[in-house]
DNA sequence: AAATGTGATCTAGATCACATTT
DNA sequence: AAATGTGATCTAGATCACATTT
């Protein structure tokens, strides 16, 4: 999983890294904001990390160690309570950047949804690149506005929403982000449970499962094998979860 | 209200304009960051701006004018459905920054939710300044990185919490942010009618009120005249609300 | 066997209707 | 008179208990 090569002579290279131009992140992520020296430096200490499905990226309360983008695959971001009650704040896609610049410590669990592959960074090099690179602060300041923006909207979700339009809501928001390349996605595999469903919409597994069978019976979606969806009509969907 | 001079003699002066030593917000805001030149350049253009309690400072859609610094007050950032829904999903405080950087139109309704006092800057003007001062942007950066970090523990609050739990929350919210200058306050007037905590907890008013009458009667809180409320021991209130 | 679906029942919070307070 | 409080009733979603599917 590791088939990344570290060595790049230093000299008067200008073309980025060989894996750097590869890499899907590279277009809508932060490494946008950086030259190719910048990138080369940056990939001297960086390496390519492979996230089984359900593993911990990072957990509440522990020290960053790092910072990474993500490559491929669908990360969760999760607050608990004292007495286990759970809320997933937040998912992440590719090409996001995970990890919260400036803090100590994780305020939230991040945990690969799906399998994941992430490009990482040190804490040490990335923060000292953040600060001597303002267009790089720039993109990653605008990249915790679009997830505020995200997180407010899903507060209107979870305040103000009925469980059908919760569940139609969290379909939208999948089909919307599960593949960079494409707007909305007609077809896709859930890259969630049931139980994590419900965690991100403050229902309970049962609920989820009755709202997912009522839109199935009333030919908004179509499910396959579970995790498999079909959306046949963006609009219908859209309608249903009160998205405007 | 416009106590405001607008000269500023641009020469050797090297000392930041009366009106900005003499703002609260220099603190801990935004304006922090910028040298005095650049405080008395961005003087040139800004005002000090009244809004009344209940009324509008930006609507949902609305062109963004300009940026400006809570001095005084508390504005209430709420979002609305087509048929009526809505949701509040965030409080801002002196010397919050407000405003979304980077966007044309604004994605939610800025109110004043109490007699508001801030300094406002036109957009433009103000852009640029961003643009040419990383230190800036960082503070821009670092507030939104806070926003976010409180719209995520809100939404634990949202989906997770119980009506009793949810009211509690938002008193201890109260407490700890509605006096820059103190970390709890054990004594305030609330910012919000009923109707408006309803509308940030996902709850009815009749739920509201029906909480605030059992934390009263359970000797967690006192509340006088309807707005006015004493928290007698900032651990019980803590408690109540499953803030960790 | 672990995840998902579904029926039966329960309950927290919504809704409706007023009374009370500022 | 507008905001707040409270009783009576209702209901969406939770809880409990299994059945079904992968």
């Amino acid at each position: 999983m590791d088939t990344q090569s570290k060595s790049n002579i230093t000299a008067v290279s200008d073309a980025p890294p060989t894996v750097c131009s590869a890499c899907e992140a590279r277009h809508g992520g932060v490494c946008a904001a950086l030259s190719s020296a910048q990138l080369i430096e940056l990939n001297r200490t960086s390496t390519k990390r492979h996230f089984d499905a359900g593993s911990e990226v990072i957990g509440q309360g522990e020290q960053t160690v790092g910072y990474s983008n993500i490559l491929h695959g669908v990360v969760k971001l999760s607050k608990m309570m004292a007495d286990g009650r759970q809320q997933i704040v937040g998912l992440q896609f590719a090409p996001d950047f995970m990890g919260r610049p400036f803090l100590k410590e994780s305020n939230l669990t991040a945990e690969a949804a799906t399998n994941v592959e992430v490009c990482a960074f040190p804490r040490v090099g990335f923060e000292r690149l953040v600060s001597e690179t303002p267009d790089l602060e720039h993109k990653l300041h605008q990249q915790a506005l679009k997830e505020l923006d995200e997180a407010r909207e899903w507060m209107l979700t979870l305040g103000r929403k009925t469980a059908q339009e919760k569940v139609a809501s969290f379909l939208y928001l999948i089909a919307t982000h599960i593949d960079p390349t494409q707007p909305f996605k007609k077809t896709f595999d859930l890259p969630l449970s049931r139980a994590d469903i419900a965690d991100f919409l403050g229902l309970t597994i049962e609920t989820v499962s009755r709202q997912m069978t009522k839109l199935r019976k009333e030919n908004v979606i179509v499910i396959e094998n579970n995790r498999h969806v079909i959306v046949p009509d963006q609009r219908r969907l859209r309608m249903a979860g009160g998205v405007d």
